[in-house]
RNA sequence: GGGCGGUUAGUUCAGCGGCUAGAACAGUGCCCUUACAAGGCAAAGGUCGGGGGUUCGAUUCCCUCACCGCCCACCA
């Protein structure tokens, strides 16, 4: 294989670099893996399979390290259920991600040329986001292959593109259908300067100062006894213009009681510093009883018997309605009612048939509702109506205030709610009035609904509980199937906490507001006739039968919903009735459209909201909703419904916690509504990335990392293996970001400060770089700084020690001769190396299968530094350079590389492939009591199995003495500062067990420590000048005559002495207290005893020792 | 306002009822011991955020306070 015979049998390990060359080894083996397309996967009904669908990134920018993190842990469960045998696919893709998305091309256009997308138009703009998301879809791509990630690349899909539109199309005409959509007011944030909705994330609140505004609304012809005036009060005075009512509640005596108890509940179980401020209510609430309460009941009745008031200003009757939302024990008891442009409001409009009256053009000046306002900015119109209100007395007082003023994140201008037609989906049960009639046999939540049967030896998903199903959403509604799904626990979610969230969530069962006021995304396939049609049309019902002729012509394709009940006011704020037929349509090549708009009707501006179709990311990418019609598409032999037959259900689903309720419940929830079964069986949710200062990171905060700028410095295995290693259980982790010096190379502390300079002077050489912020040309000519973290240091060393031991390996398998390994030929060290092998096999398998990354990251970390490297390869060197030998320790060497080799692959790809076709070339023929030539990919090797009948108690416990030993020796050695060079004689005063088991580890002292043993057994004697210390159950002395530092050990066995004795005083303690002898469990008491002896022991010999020393000075 | 997390060595994190609370990085000392100085060996560094409780025993469980963070809701 010419991809990599960039090392021939010829060429010497020894000519291998020291340092592993990680840039090289990713572009070959990217290229390899993708030229063998190992990332395919095809159905196929001999092997299991196990799918991920990727979360699929927004197209807004480049990957950043949150990314990063997500699809390292997904690319780790792809990699390991590969080896394992399973028919692994990852679904890669894109997502369009409306809002952000054109938001980001705005912003560029605004910037760059001057225009915005008024001035451009629709499919101009379109065709410029389009352009943008070619330009980053390529891009996340390529950071996705440069990270390693096993995608299956031919399959990428975009939530845009064709398959996923006619599944958008789909899934809304079912729900249409089913009356599921349906169409309602809805109030947007209204952005007055870039004229568009913004969504919720892209408002920010600040906190300015104010005023709140108490308003006298005369009451129209008032009876004797009867106020004069109402008063109401407010922040936003201009909103008064457009008010159709005033509230008071319907039984304010008793809503006073509900207020009084709820008070006294909170006082009982208050901490003492809130008492009195709730006590204080709670006077205030009886004074109101004396004052307020009253007035507001005979508003009440004024209400009941339909009595109105005057609008100030408008001199405009309107209603006194009876609401629940006036709350009697706030400001007068009364509120103002403006349903177009708040949206409690709005519900008391529509709970009370109020007209709506919208009061603002788009650009955020009043329009002719407004009357005499009309024009002025929302501004200038507060500041006239006040002067105005004031003139005519009708100001009663004005309060300063703190208030939240929502902006928008993309135009730092105020927000304007903003009243506008949308679509939801409904959340709810179905059995209300509205839907009685829709479509009663609708076949909803069948299972894999019109998908053949399915062949033999594959799942059919969830036959038995289909008509369940069908039934628990007629009753139910979406919200709860989706509920359900996690509450009996097919899908599962890891860590369980998350599924309380979820739960919450959807519990609350709140209405999808889908449509969006956007260009960029899945037009709305519902028509409505147009103003043009309307009036060209010689009659409206004419048209109306013309349309429901059309739905019997294509009854699969044509879904009518009519909104007869519909209010919408006038100028004038009358209530006009208007009769709309909204028209959905399911293809999107159809016959039926042009017939539809011959009739005059045109089609929704708006979008769908992006989650409309990540909802169906997972079913979509497999192929749902089928094959294409016959009238669509010819392709019939398309092996669709097999792929999301063997795929779908998806194993586990890989994100972040914060988009469960966006994202993860909508798939639960479109899953089973369209396929009947759920679209994954576990959510893994994974930590979320944060800076030294807790704080999330974002570009717009300039503390956000690039993963390249980390491959680059660090390589894609360091990156990943540092990813992993810090994906553990919590919710967070910390961070630290720098600055890489591109003169110097030496990192910069990132602060709060720095962070946001366009240039910064680097500390170490004194030159200046640039950062994300340069602008300015004079800054963009400089080099521009990395962005990176030190945490990815640890993992680039760690692979480079794999990389050395590996080279060492290769280095020593000069003459490899394959053949079986006799167990009996093992030496002491290979049984060991074989029994911890064993179990970090199982340990890193185990903790992999309950994502458990980070523990399975740091179990190999220490195994292949410490472990591996530091003892077995130590300790197997004397081997090698004996011919007799020699051939076992290669054996052993290459399997034990081979195995670990495997084990680190998922994490670590890059230079385990690199070394796996290494090793392939020095031992061609590897294993223990079998041989056979290597898989040509580590990526198609078996996992290894965890062989039980190699692990070893008693070899582990001889090592654990051992390695005592050694630390011991060490600690003298270096204690006394005897060079490495200068040999050391040590004798050991043990019992006979321990001298069989350490006496034939005499060899590796000799080698590992430079020290040779003079003694062992239960008659040493301190030799006359020694160092000493205990270990393992072992008196060591450590003869020093020739070089030592009394001191230094009077010193130190004072010192030990005195820890010995502070500790056996806390264990003699313990083991005095008579209840915790009788109490605790047997064997902590005799462990605790065993300790006391020991402890006893040692201080002893430490005493004896000091004693002895002291005798020398 | 509701919910969920966190607070352990200078830093980043493990440990989640009982061994003398661990690791890595940084800092310290010694060593260029031919796989690796991105390395080796070793020492030092912690009243486990504060206070209460449960328990024979609490870093670990419960309550509470403080601070930090995230999500959701609301703010006439």
């Amino acid at each position: 294989m010419a991809a990599y015979a960039f090392i021939t049998m010829s060429t010497s390990a020894i000519d291998l670099p020291k340092q592993f060359e990680h840039g090289p080894a990713q572009e070959r083996w990217t290229a390899h893996w993708l030229a063998k397309n190992y990332f395919h996967a095809e159905p196929d009904q001999n092997r299991q399979p196990f799918t991920i669908v990727i979360p699929p990134p927004n197209v807004t920018g480049a990957l950043h390290l949150g990314h990063a993190l997500n699809n390292t842990l997904q690319d780790i469960l792809i990699r390991t259920k590969r080896m394992q045998g399973y028919n692994a696919l990852w679904m890669p893709g894109a997502d369009h991600a409306g809002i952000a998305t054109q938001a980001v091309v705005e912003k560029r256009l605004l910037e760059e040329e001057k225009t915005t997308r008024h001035q451009l138009g629709r499919e101009k703009l379109v065709d410029r986001i389009w352009q943008w998301k070619e330009t980053y879809e390529k891009r996340i791509l390529q950071q996705l292959q440069q990270m390693g990630c096993s995608c299956d690349w031919n399959r990428t899909r975009f939530t845009l593109d064709a398959v996923c539109a006619r599944a958008v199309r789909h899934t809304f005409f079912r729900m249409f259908k089913d009356r599921l959509i349906y169409r309602g007011k809805r109030l947007v944030n209204w952005d007055t300067f870039l004229q568009t909705a913004v969504s919720d994330d892209e408002v920010f609140h600040e906190t300015v100062k104010g005023h709140f505004w108490h308003i006298r609304y005369p009451i129209i012809d008032p009876q004797p006894g009867e106020p004069e005036f109402v008063s109401v009060a407010t922040t936003r005075p201009e909103t008064m213009l457009g008010d159709t009512a005033v509230a008071v509640h319907p039984d304010p005596a008793a809503a006073l009681d509900r207020a009084e108890r709820e008070l006294q509940e909170k006082l009982a179980g208050a901490p003492q510093k809130e008492r009195a401020d709730i006590q204080k209510q709670l006077d205030d609430l009886a004074e109101r009883r004396q004052t307020v309460l009253p007035q507001l009941i005979k508003l009440r009745d004024m209400a009941n018997a339909g009595r109105k008031v005057m609008l100030p200003l408008m001199q405009r009757p309107i209603s006194l309605v009876a609401d629940e939302w006036a709350k009697p024990e706030l400001g007068s008891g009364c509120v103002k009612i403006t349903p177009a442009h708040d949206p409690n409001d709005y519900e008391v409009g529509k709970r009370r048939s109020l007209p709506m009256i919208n009061i603002l053009n788009p650009d955020g000046t009043l329009n002719e509702n407004a009357g005499a306002y009309k024009g002025l900015t929302i501004k200038k119109a507060r500041v006239q109506v006040v002067t105005d209100l004031e003139s005519q007395g009708l100001l009663e007082r004005v309060e300063d205030r703190e208030i939240e003023i929502a902006h928008s994140d993309r135009s730092k201008t105020p927000i304007e709610p903003y009243l506008a037609d949308q679509w939801f989906v409904k959340m709810r049960d179905l059995d209300d009035a509205e839907t009685a009639g829709g479509s009663a046999n609708a076949s909803v939540g069948n299972a894999l609904r019109g998908v053949p049967e399915a062949p033999i030896g594959v799942a059919t998903p969830t036959s038995p509980t289909e008509r369940h199903r069908g039934r628990s959403l007629q009753s139910s509604g979406l919200a709860q199937m989706a509920m359900d799904a996690v509450i009996d626990g097919r899908v599962q979610v890891h860590p369980p906490r998350y599924a309380k969230s979820y739960l919450d969530w959807l519990g609350e069962k709140r209405d999808w507001p889908v449509s969006r006021q956007l260009w960029w995304g899945h037009r709305i396939p519902v028509w409505r006739l147009s103003d043009e049609g309307a009036s060209a049309a010689e009659s409206i019902t004419g048209i109306q039968q013309q349309v429901r002729a059309l739905r019997d012509k294509y009854p699969e394709e044509v879904s009518i919903q009519s909104f007869s009940s519909l209010r919408e006011a006038g100028p004038s704020g009358r209530q006009s009735i208007m009769v709309g037929d909204s028209v959905c349509l399911r293809g999107e090549i159809s016959s039926a459209q042009a017939e539809l708009e011959a009739l005059g009707f045109v089609q929704d501006p708006d979008v769908l909201d992006t989650w409309f179709s990540s909802a169906l990311w997972p079913h979509s990418t497999l192929g749902w909703p089928g094959p294409a019609l016959p009238s669509d598409d010819s392709d019939n032999e398309s092996p669709d419904w097999e792929k999301l037959r063997y795929f779908y259900p998806t194993s586990v689903l890989v994100t972040s916690r914060d988009i469960i309720t966006l994202w993860v419940a909508r798939m639960v929830l479109t899953g089973l509504y369209n396929v009947g079964d759920v679209p994954f069986r576990q959510v893994y949710i994974h930590p979320k990335i944060l800076d030294a200062y807790g704080e999330t990171m974002s570009k717009s905060k300039g503390n956000g990392i690039d993963p390249l700028d980390v491959i680059a410095k660090f390589g894609a295995d360091a990156l990943r293996f540092g990813l992993a290693h810090m994906a553990t259980e919590t919710q967070d982790v910390r961070m630290p970001v720098e600055f890489e010096c591109p003169h110097c190379q030496k990192t910069i502390e990132q602060t709060q400060k720095n962070r946001v300079l366009p240039r910064i002077k680097c500390p170490q050489c004194g030159q200046d770089f640039s950062t994300q912020w340069a602008s300015k040309p004079e800054d963009t000519a400089l080099p521009r700084a990395a962005v990176i973290s030190e945490r990815f240091e640890v993992a680039r060393n760690f692979c480079n020690k794999l990389w050395n031991a590996s080279r060492f390996v290769l280095m020593n398998l000069e003459g490899y001769e394959p053949a079986p390994v006799d167990r009996r030929e093992l030496a002491v060290e290979d049984r060991w190396m074989l029994s911890r092998l064993a179990t970090v096999t199982g340990q890193v398998t185990e903790s992999l299968d309950g994502y458990h990354f980070a523990d399975a990251a740091r179990a190999l970390y220490d195994f292949a530094w410490d472990e591996f490297c530091s003892f077995y390869v130590e300790m197997v060197k004397t081997r090698l350079s004996d011919t007799e030998s020699r051939p076992v320790a290669q054996h052993v060497l290459a399997y034990s590389l081979d195995t670990l080799l495997r084990l680190l692959h998922p994490i670590v790809p890059f230079l385990t492939e690199e070394v796996w076709h290494l090793l392939a070339e020095y031992a061609p023929e590897r294993g223990l009591n079998k041989l056979a030539a290597p898989a040509e990919s580590i990526i198609i090797a078996p996992w290894p199995p965890a062989d039980a009948t190699f692990q070893n108690a008693e070899i582990e416990a001889r090592f654990a003495k051992f390695q005592a030993l050694l630390g011991g020796l060490r600690e003298v050695r270096a204690r006394q500062n005897i060079a490495p060079k200068t040999a050391i004689h040590f004798a050991v005063r043990c019992d006979s067990d321990t001298v069989k088991l350490l006496q034939p580890m005499e060899a590796y002292f000799a080698a590992m420590a430079g020290a040779t043993a003079t003694a062992w057994g239960t008659q040493v004697q301190s030799p006359a000048l020694s160092a000493n210390f205990t270990a393992a159950g072992c008196e060591v002395f450590v003869d020093l005559a020739e070089h030592i530092d009394v001191a230094a050990e009077i010193a130190r066995n004072e010192k030990e002495v005195e820890k010995l004795q502070a500790h056996l005083a806390a264990k003699e303690k313990k083991l005095a207290n008579e209840s915790f002898t009788s109490r605790a469990p047997a064997d902590v008491v005799a462990r605790e005893r065993e300790q006391l002896q020991e402890l006893r022991d040692r201080l002893a010999s430490t005493a004896a020792a000091l004693a002895d020393l002291r005798k020398r000075i």
